[in-house]
DNA sequence: CATTCAATGTATGAGCCTCTCACATCGCTC
DNA sequence: GAGCGATGTGAGAGGCTCATACATTGAATG
């Protein structure tokens, strides 16, 4: 007979994709990416370990559906706080530093956002930060020398885009400390060096000329 | 008897921990991080599957191992050839092409060095990249203002190393194409990038006042 | 309503992996 | 040359991923 199995009231779940993505959140917010496991997803989720597998093709899918999630959020919090900000050259700045804070908030999502594996074997990922970076393309624009505008513009945004990774990274490492404590710091940090990033781009060739070494 | 098994002359190996881990850099460079495993790094230096648990605690320690040996490789790079540019400038700007330029080439090994968990787990990990980014100190010193040298050169560091990862991980996950074609490409706009921050650093309180959002 | 069907969940199990433990083998020291 | 500590082997417990066959059900259809 198979009685609706215990923590639940029917046998068909709902929506159980959605249920196993948030599960997948909290886990990887208790022990990592490396201690997660399908097998325990689906036991919070009160499901056979194998329901988890109609919905995803295999653990990473999983994961990189749980980190889809994640950009979504971030994308929220940016349209939240920083879209509006004053200046462009502020704006850039801002994420920046919005980012690194995001990042100590949603500390598992965030390391699977980044992990490299993933974003190596999922397009959508990558494609949605590239969405992401776009929502910032005029603010770009705006910043920089109107000759050659287009590719100066995206550089400047690779460029903001890897120095807030980078930022992100090493506070979730714990290299500055307990991430909670310096996060402000370093977030302040993040937006001080996107600042002088936005400068160096703003001026028709740089402030520094193409041959630098003997000024 | 059993007779010493099948790959090896004598019964004990000799070196196994580097012959373990330069087999964990090969097989990671073929099928990834997540292809890894412990029982496959034995089985291509022909031990038994249990013989890596005398040298590394568990599976991460060997990664960790691993990673730490790409480190002092990538460390050698830097003192053939970026030690010795001309200018503190150049040489700060330089180190991150070239670090993107070395990512290309080792591939699988920047995986793990950059892995989240891993570095977060183990902090001589993180101490072998600070050393690194500590020879690169008295450049940063030259570089900037000689009021709170101290604090601003370390600040200009972190953002270097920041932004080389950030350009790192998205070279390695694919973002601009294949990454043995565009690799000269993104280390020129690392470069550049560099240099932007640099000069950004340099100029006593920045090209940008405190508050830049009313400029 | 009754039926049917596609979607969703369960049960089972094969195969692999991590890591442990008792035992075998060997290089070194005294 | 005897003993000992270090290193390797073999067997196995327990967990995980994923495939396959079967059970259950909500919704569409007549």
């Amino acid at each position: 007979m198979a009685p609706t199995p215990k923590g639940r009231a029917t046998y068909h779940h709902g929506d159980l994709a959605a249920a196993l993505v948030q599960t997948t959140l909290e886990i990887i917010d208790e022990v990592g990416v490396r201690g997660f496991s399908v097998a325990e997803a689906a036991r919070r989720t009160c499901v056979s370990p194998g329901a988890p597998y109609r919905h995803f093709a295999d653990r990473d899918a999983l994961l990189a559906a749980a980190a889809l999630e994640v950009s979504r959020r971030l994308r929220a919090i940016y349209l939240d706080t920083v879209a509006d900000v004053g200046s462009a050259q502020e704006r850039l700045a801002t994420v920046a530093g919005s980012f690194v804070r995001a990042a100590a908030r949603y500390r598992g999502g965030l390391d699977i956002l980044f992990a490299p594996g993933l974003r190596a074997a999922h397009p959508e990922l990558r494609d949605s930060t590239r969405e992401f970076v776009d929502l910032l393309l005029p603010s770009a624009f705006e910043v920089v020398a109107p000759d050659e505008a287009a590719v100066t513009a995206v550089a400047l945004l690779d460029a903001l885009h890897a120095l807030a990774r980078g930022y992100v990274a090493q506070l979730l490492e714990g290299k500055f400390g307990d991430p909670d404590d310096v996060v402000e710091e370093v977030a302040v940090r993040a937006t001080r060096a996107a600042r002088a990033l936005v400068a160096g781009y703003g001026v028709p060739s740089g402030p520094v000329r193409e041959e630098g070494r003997d000024r």
